[in-house]
DNA sequence: ACCTGAACACCGTTCAAGT
DNA sequence: ACCTGAACACCGTTCAAGT
């Protein structure tokens, strides 16, 4: 019984407990991903799955290190300028496609090794792109990090359950904190945090290339 | 009987219930402040305040407009770049002391009328040192609201329950996705997210300084 | 030795029954 | 008319009983 899977997996394992999870999650959100929810998946009981996972929070670190490890390298042949602002939008795309990720690690959870030929890469372009020593340039990156992270999570989920009754619960388009009364952001085109986010890459990068002065 | 809060409350009311859930989430957590909890502080049976509040997410968000009337205002007699960089820091101290509003905030809900004197305060000063146009200023605002967010909403909750077995799960000093392997940050002082907020604050603001020719 | 059904202690939410 | 105890449908986690 229960042949959900497009091939019911042989053996349990972490890797693959972890894909089913981020399928539940990119589907059906990251409440909806549930130790039931996996089991069920994985046509086995739910106690089968903590011989492989401590808890349901090892799951998620487990899942956000996933996310991490597939976030994008720089594009090759292109202008260092230009290699680290597309480089991040490419990071902040990706993660917009995972968007439970963020609110992972808002909970709690750290990034680790996964995130390292990202972290590696975007320090290597920041350094070639500024000039600035590796103290300079980490404290950048852990900037832009934070910038990305804060521009993600301040927006709603969009393949979550919840669609029709939080529009009536919050007024304004669909982003800022409250963007003083009266005069309302003019109606953004589609995704006006990725416009922000863009239009501030640059600025840290300008900030760095002459940081020695603030260090 | 249960003469729990000092001052048994002689009626429900919304601002009763959020001021219960507000010393909740400060003292256990935001885990900890469940509708249960909430009315046992206050005396009463679970069901009764759903008199008051439609579910659980009604009450998170009147949580985070309650913590956003409180963000502080620009400090007077200052010159307009301090009084800019004071203000952010300010915000930044305060909701570190109540790091479950960034959590609320990335999980969904939106900060609405309580955010307006924050907001409206804060444009002012923006406007006033950087001489940007309405638009421009709101932009810079929306970064500046966004990068305050990633740099609190990645950092551990400090008055939660969770203390001692997340040290094992997560080995880098305590923040930063992954500062690339080898070399880790040299042991930060105490909170390195201040001093990385700190440090970009400015960079925000030359931006907008020099923005027209972005626009 | 390995797996897991069934139970446990929670949670948000509802509603019939009380006053 | 207003309040709420008790129930409902979940959840994460555990463990005795199965194979």
């Amino acid at each position: 019984m229960s042949a959900r899977a497009p091939g019911r997996p042989a053996v349990l394992s972490r890797p693959l407990i972890v894909a089913a999870a981020r399928w539940i999650a990119d589907h059906d959100g990251l409440d909806a991903m549930t130790v039931r929810a996996v089991a069920q998946r994985l046509g086995t009981g739910q106690a089968s799955l903590y011989r492989h996972i401590a808890d349901r929070r090892e799951l998620l670190v487990l899942l956000a290190d996933d996310v991490a490890a597939r976030l994008p390298l720089p594009r090759e042949g292109l202008e260092p300028g230009e290699q680290f602002t597309g480089q991040w939008l490419d990071a902040y795309d990706y993660l917009r496609g995972h968007h439970w990720a963020a609110r992972i690690i808002a909970e709690g959870a750290q990034v680790r090794a996964g995130g390292a030929a990202f972290a590696d890469s975007a320090l290597a372009v920041l350094t070639t792109a500024s000039g600035a020593d590796r103290g300079d340039a980490l404290r950048a990156f852990r900037v832009l990090w934070h910038l990305m992270l804060g521009h993600l999570v301040n927006s709603h989920p969009v393949g979550h359950p919840r669609t029709h009754e939080d529009a009536g619960t919050a007024p304004g388009p669909h982003d800022e904190p409250s963007p003083a009364p009266g005069t309302q952001t003019p109606a953004p085109p589609s995704d006006a945090a990725r416009d922000d986010f863009a239009w501030a890459l640059p600025l840290v990068l300008a900030g760095l290339r002459r940081s020695p002065e603030t260090r």
